[in-house]
DNA sequence: TGTATTCCAGATTTCGGTGTCCGAATTCAA
DNA sequence: TTGAATTCGGACACCGAAATCTGGAATACA
């Protein structure tokens, strides 16, 4: 696994939260409802979002989550960054701790050419493109109730366990 | 991380061998000391190369284990499919089951490249390569008993805790 | 044949990621 | 002012990966 579960499902809400939300505050109870997942579980994972400033959250009645900034100005990166955090980024593949262009470990070469690859993209990636391709994803399946068929099926399959 | 530990360990293990032994059993005891790792669990981790015929061994005296097939006809991919399996070169980076060319997930072109950049480079890797790339390396470091610097650095900070 | 050496197989323990739960703090509305 | 709705923060349980331990089987050699 590439990414823990718990960055998954930050990204999936975040993903959420920009495609359904137009600006107001969604109450986490709903997108976790959505998204079919543990609404505390999930209220711990937003919170390391809003920590971060990729969101910003409101108590109280009317209450709930928003985007902390335009979603075009939120990165894949910054989303996993303040989740997973930027080892996955910077590390070695065989986990050697001194591995850097002065001491490179055997693979490393050929290890910085994918890294650099994936965090580029990852950089380049923003909230708005991916809430975008959810919904068009949406129309090509034109499935039912929710915009975010894909997710909606991923959590169909984690329920069955 | 993007691998697991016991297979870092194993590719460790693997380079030592294809790097220090020339075609004869080596004591698992003996690497596991090199490496500064628990004999009984590097005995487990390489379980698994010799099942997947990636390794052979032996018991007894003078037993111990090596190569199964020549060190150019081992890739990086068949150590890391022996061990962590191919999942890691097949699924969706947002975890969703159905993601795939017909239902892509919101990330899924963009995640395939790197995949596919990622799996290309694994599987013309070779473990020859890698051997050579170690030796190379303790040449540039020069330094002083094991070929294996950058893995022993790691050992010793594994070590320390 | 006996013994030391080595890998094999399985049970057990440790540890960190995952997930649950509850009380506290904040805000809105009647 | 009171009560309901909501996030916040921490405590705790669960589970699979990581690591350890124990006994057994195969082999070489004296």
């Amino acid at each position: 696994m590439i990414l823990s579960k718990t960055c998954i499902y930050g990204i999936q809400a975040a993903i959420y939260v920009a495609a359904e939300s137009e600006g107001n505050y969604v109450s986490i109870s709903v997108v976790a409802e959505k998204l079919h997942l543990s609404f505390h579980f999930l209220t711990k994972v937003l919170q390391q979002f809003t920590s971060a400033g990729l969101m910003t959250s409101y108590r109280g009645p009317k209450g709930g989550i928003a985007l902390g900034r335009e979603s075009k100005d939120i990165t894949l990166y910054d989303m996993i960054a303040s989740i997973d955090g930027t080892e996955l980024f910077t590390e070695c593949m065989l986990g050697l701790p001194g591995c850097g262009h002065a001491e490179p470990c055997p693979a490393h070469d050929h290890w910085v050419e994918v890294r650099q690859k994936f965090t580029l993209i990852a950089k380049n990636l923003t909230l708005q493109q991916l809430a975008k391709n959810a919904t068009k994803l949406n129309v090509r399946l034109s499935d039912s109730s929710s915009v975010m068929s894909a997710i909606d099926f991923a959590a169909t399959e984690r329920r069955k366990r």
